[in-house]
DNA sequence: AGTTTGTAGACTAAGATAGTCACCTTTATC
DNA sequence: GATAAAGGTGACTATCTTAGTCTACAAACT
């Protein structure tokens, strides 16, 4: 019950660009700049997100990402889907047939429990959430200065 | 975001038990056989249960494994920590020092959230929640013969 | 034409996972 | 006390996943 990298640096980009957004492509030399990631491994990270059509690119000069829709149109199960490629917890919940004891296993409602309760946090946040919190976290951090 | 083998197992075997809790010792031949999982497998996955007194093991002739305490004093928080090693989903919950950006990270937050919602589920159930759904199930499973 | 950007494929190093094997220790029973 | 039936432990291995790199390419602006 990890989160993958990149898991956690795709979320990171598409707060980064939704943060950006109105200002036109952002280059990832920027992105991966401020979240330290590696630039030759953000360019592959992005690639299920731009075919998923949450975010879109520009090439050459002055090009860069930026998102498809609006930031209150991509919550974050879709995003972590595409980042983690696995959706399920565990395996059995959505494919009851790899496992022959699935149908009279309580141990498998216990895990499709579990992975309902993430899945309603994830569901329920979308990128404007995010911004949300994000612009509110250095608004005051930006006050902790004159204190 | 996905349960290990561990987790999955080594929660099989603690509602094997809690089965046939007051019956004794259960041989972990018997439980090997009834779960479906590796006895050499079976045999290193209880060490950290046993270690942390959710079962207790007796070895020789009529030796097996049993719970050191009551089903409903086992809740499976406690449990998949044990077998999973790892606690959080992601490093920087507990530990925000790993992470320059913890203090002021919107996404860190949603881990947070994530994290919380899955360990009040599994918080909120015990092996003897566990035991009830299943004895349901076997009810329910024997009485599908007669239709 | 040249430079700046993103795209795609192949590859690799490190680590985790799942599992095996051989051998050891404890305990009951004859 | 020998023996058999249990669990315990350390070392090992095969496979997969993860994280990341490298190289060559394609598009777009100037």
């Amino acid at each position: 019950m990890k989160l993958s990298s990149r898991g956690r640096y795709g979320t990171r980009v598409l707060l980064d660009i939704a943060m950006h957004n109105g200002e036109g492509p952002v280059p990832l030399r920027d992105i991966a700049r401020r979240q330290q990631i590696p630039l030759a491994y953000l360019k592959r990270l992005i690639t299920p997100l731009v075919g998923a059509g949450v975010m879109r690119s520009l090439r050459g000069v002055g090009g860069g990402v930026l998102l498809a829709r609006l930031p209150q149109q991509v919550n974050l199960l879709e995003v972590i889907r595409l980042l983690e490629g696995t959706s399920p917890l565990v395996e059995c919940i959505d494919r009851p047939e790899v496992c022959e004891r699935s149908r009279g296993c309580a141990t498998r409602d216990l895990w499709t429990e579990l992975d309902r309760a993430a899945r309603q946090v994830l569901e329920s946040t979308t990128l404007e959430d995010l911004v949300e919190r994000q612009k509110i976290k250095d608004k005051n951090a930006g006050e902790m200065y004159y204190i």
